[in-house]
DNA sequence: TCGCCTCCATACAGTTGTGTATGGTTATAT
DNA sequence: ATATAACCATACACAACTGTATGGAGGCGA
C-alpha cells in the first residue's frame, strides 16, 4: 500500500472534514474509513478523541491569526495594509473559520482557541487605527465594530462581488479613516 | 403524577436545551430522561428525531424576526426606532440566536430557517435607513454592515457596559444617519 | 358501562460510536 | 540475521442513541 500515515495527515483530513462537515464528523471511525484504514491508526497516534480534537484546535491556531497578518505586513509598500485587510477579508469564503466558531458554541476547549484568536486579531486592527491617527477610545470603538462585520460577514457565508463589493468595501474603508 | 404533556412543553424545554448546550443536545433520550417521562411520550408526539428539530426550528422562525420589529414600532413616538434596535440589539445576550447559527452551519434546514430571519431583519434595516434620508445603495451597504456587526457581536457573547457600549453605540449611531 | 382516544411505559432490535487488548507486518539499526 | 520500534488490523466489551411494537392507565362521550 501506500506510506505510512503520520499525525499531520490525520490532521489535514481532520481540517479538511471540519470545513466540509462540521465539528460533530470529528469522529474516529468515519475518519479512519475515510482514510482507508482501522481504528487501530488512529489510536497509535491519538490517546483518544479529545486528544485528537485539541490536536485540530492547535493547528488551526497556529495558522488563523498570523497567516494574513503576515501577509499585510509583506505588502506594506503595495498598499495600505487596513486597505489590503478589509480586501482580504471580506473577499473569501470562510468554511473552516465558520466550522471552528459553530464548535466554541457549545465546546470550551474550542471556545479557548477561538476567543485567543479574537483577541490577536483585533489587537491587531486596533493598533492599526490607532497609526492612522484616530484617538484611542475611537480607535478601540471603529476596531471592534470592523471586527464584528467581519465575523458577520464570515457567518453569512455570501460571496461579494461587482458593485455591492465595492460599495461596501467603501463604507468600510469610512471607518477606518476620518 | 402532573398534566399530561403537550407539543409545547416539548418545543419549550428543546429552546432551552438549545440555548444551554447547543444543537447536538436535541436527542430523544436525553430530553426524555429531562422531562421526567420515558421516550414513548416523545415518539407519540412527534414521528422522529428529524420532525421534532423541524419543529423547534419553527418555533423559533416565529419569534425571532417579528418580537424585536414589533417592539420597535409600538415605542416609535418614544425614541428613534434605529437608536433604539441599536440600544436593545447590542445589549443582550444572545445564546439562543447564537445556538440555531451554530446550528446552521451544518445542518441544511436550519440555515434556510437563519436566513429567512436574516432577510427579515436586513430588510427592515434598510428601511429604516431609507427613511432616515440616505441614498439607496448606501443605506443598502450599511444595512448590510450594521447587521453583519450585530451577528459578530452576538458571536462573541461579551457583553457591554458602560463607557464602552457608550462608545460603541455611538459609533455605531454614526453609521445610520449622516 | 362500554368502547374509544389520548398519553405514556416497557421491551426489543439495530446502529454507531468509544476505547483496549493483542497480535501481525514492515523497515531499520546493530 | 535478528531484535526493536513504528504502524496498523482485528476482535471484544461497552455505552448511547434510534425507532418500533405492544400494552396499560385514565378520561370522556354515547
Amino acid at each position: 500500500m501506500g506510506d505510512p500515515l503520520s499525525i499531520k495527515d490525520w490532521l489535514d483530513l481532520g481540517l479538511k472534514t471540519l470545513t466540509d462537515q462540521g465539528f460533530t464528523a470529528l469522529k474516529a471511525e468515519p475518519l479512519a474509513k475515510a482514510m482507508g484504514v482501522s481504528r487501530g491508526s488512529f489510536y497509535w497516534h491519538f490517546a483518544d478523541i479529545d486528544a485528537y480534537r485539541a490536536a485540530i484546535l492547535n493547528h488551526w491556531r497556529e495558522v488563523a491569526a498570523e497567516q494574513i497578518i503576515a501577509d499585510l505586513e509583506e505588502h506594506r509598500r503595495d498598499e495600505p495594509p487596513l486597505h489590503r485587510l478589509l480586501r482580504r477579508s471580506f473577499g473569501n469564503r470562510l468554511s473552516l473559520e465558520r466550522a471552528v466558531r459553530s464548535w466554541a458554541t457549545s465546546d470550551p476547549v474550542a471556545r479557548k482557541a477561538v476567543e485567543a484568536i479574537d483577541r490577536r486579531r483585533l489587537g491587531y486592527v486596533e493598533s492599526l487605527l490607532e497609526q492612522s491617527g484616530l484617538p484611542r477610545d475611537i480607535a478601540l470603538a471603529r476596531a471592534q465594530i470592523l471586527y464584528w462585520a467581519f465575523l458577520g460577514f464570515m457567518l453569512s457565508d455570501k460571496p461579494l462581488t461587482g458593485k455591492r463589493q465595492a460599495m461596501l468595501l467603501e463604507q468600510l474603508n469610512r471607518m477606518a479613516s476620518p
